[in-house]
DNA sequence: CTCGATGCAAATCGTTTGCACGTGC
DNA sequence: GCACGTGCAAACGATTTGCATCGAG
C-alpha cells in the first residue's frame, strides 16, 4: 500500500556498502562513505544539490555528481526523473527487489513511496510485441495531495 | 499493439490547429505555424533542437521555447521526458484521447509508440489509498531494439 | 608508490529572460 | 495603433570536465 514516510525497505548497513565498493577495487574514501550514510537514511530521492546541502563541507558539490554516476552504474543508486529538469538519487535496498514508483504532489512536492506496480503481463506483452528485449519502465504518479487541495 | 511507425492517432489539420489558437485570441504568426505545421508530420515526439534544425532559419531556438511552453499550456502539445535531460514535443492528436506511452531503445534511441495503457484501477487504488486528487502519471519503456540486439 | 579520487574552476548544455523591434488583428 | 510575438544576446541552473593535488590500498 501507499505509505508516507520511513517505508519499510531495508536499507543496507554502511559497511554492507562499502563491502560492495571494495569487491570492485573502488576506493572507500571519506566523501563516499559520507554520500552512503546520508543516502540510507533518507525515505525518499534527494537531488545533488540537496546532498550538498547536507553534507555541507563534507564534500564538493562535482564530486557528489561523480559518485552518483559511478553508484547508479554499480547498481547501488537508482536515479530518478520527475520531470522538473533535476535528477534524484535513491539507495537501492537490501534485497535488490526495491523496485517502486513515486507519488508527488502537484504543488507542494510531497512525495509518497508506491510499491505496487502494473501486472507483469502487461510489459511482457508490449515486450514481445515489438520484439525489444531487455525492457524495464519508468512510471511516476502526480497529483495534489491532501494537504494542497 | 505496439506499431513502429506512421501511428493511426489522427494528426489535427493545420486550420483546426490555428482556429484553436485563434479561439483563445492568440496570434497566428508565421514561427507558430511553421511549428505545428511540423509537429503535424512527426510521429514521435522532437527536441526543441530537433524542431530549430528542420526549421532552418524559419523561427529563432528561443521562440521554439517559449512556443512549446504556451502549446503544452493550452494542452495541444505533450512533454516527454526520456530521462536524457531533453524535453520532447509532440502533437496531441484529434479526438483528446491520445494518451499513449513510448518505448525507446537503449542502445539508438528508436521509438515506438504504445496505446495500451495499465488497468483504470490500478490508479485508482492508488489515489484512493494516498488521498491524491487529479492523479496522473509518466509511463516511458525502455529496451534494446531488435536490430541493436 | 601508484592510480584512482577530490577540490576548484572553467566549460557545456538545455532552457529562460530582458529588451528593442516587428507585426497580426 | 496596441499588445502580443520575435530575434538576439545575455543570464541561468544543472551537470560535466580539465588539471593539479591528495590519499587509500
Amino acid at each position: 500500500m501507499a505509505h508516507d514516510h520511513a517505508h519499510e525497505h531495508p536499507k543496507q548497513e554502511l559497511s554492507s556498502l562499502t563491502e560492495q565498493l571494495r569487491r570492485k577495487a573502488l576506493k572507500i574514501t571519506g566523501p563516499r562513505r559520507r554520500i552512503l550514510d546520508l543516502l540510507r537514511n533518507q525515505p525518499h530521492p534527494m537531488t545533488n544539490k540537496e546532498v550538498f546541502a547536507a553534507l555541507g563541507e563534507g564534500c564538493d558539490l562535482a564530486t557528489i555528481y561523480r559518485s552518483m554516476h559511478m553508484l547508479v552504474g554499480m547498481g547501488m543508486v537508482k536515479r530518478y526523473d520527475f520531470g522538473d529538469g533535476v535528477a534524484r538519487f535513491e539507495l537501492v535496498s537490501e534485497g535488490g527487489d526495491d523496485h517502486h514508483h513515486h507519488l508527488i504532489c502537484r504543488e507542494c512536492s510531497k512525495i509518497i513511496e508506491i510499491d505496487e506496480c502494473f501486472p507483469g503481463e502487461f510489459q511482457d506483452q508490449i515486450a514481445a510485441a515489438s520484439g525489444y528485449r531487455d525492457v524495464t519502465h519508468t512510471l511516476e504518479f502526480f497529483g495534489v495531495c491532501p494537504t494542497c487541495q
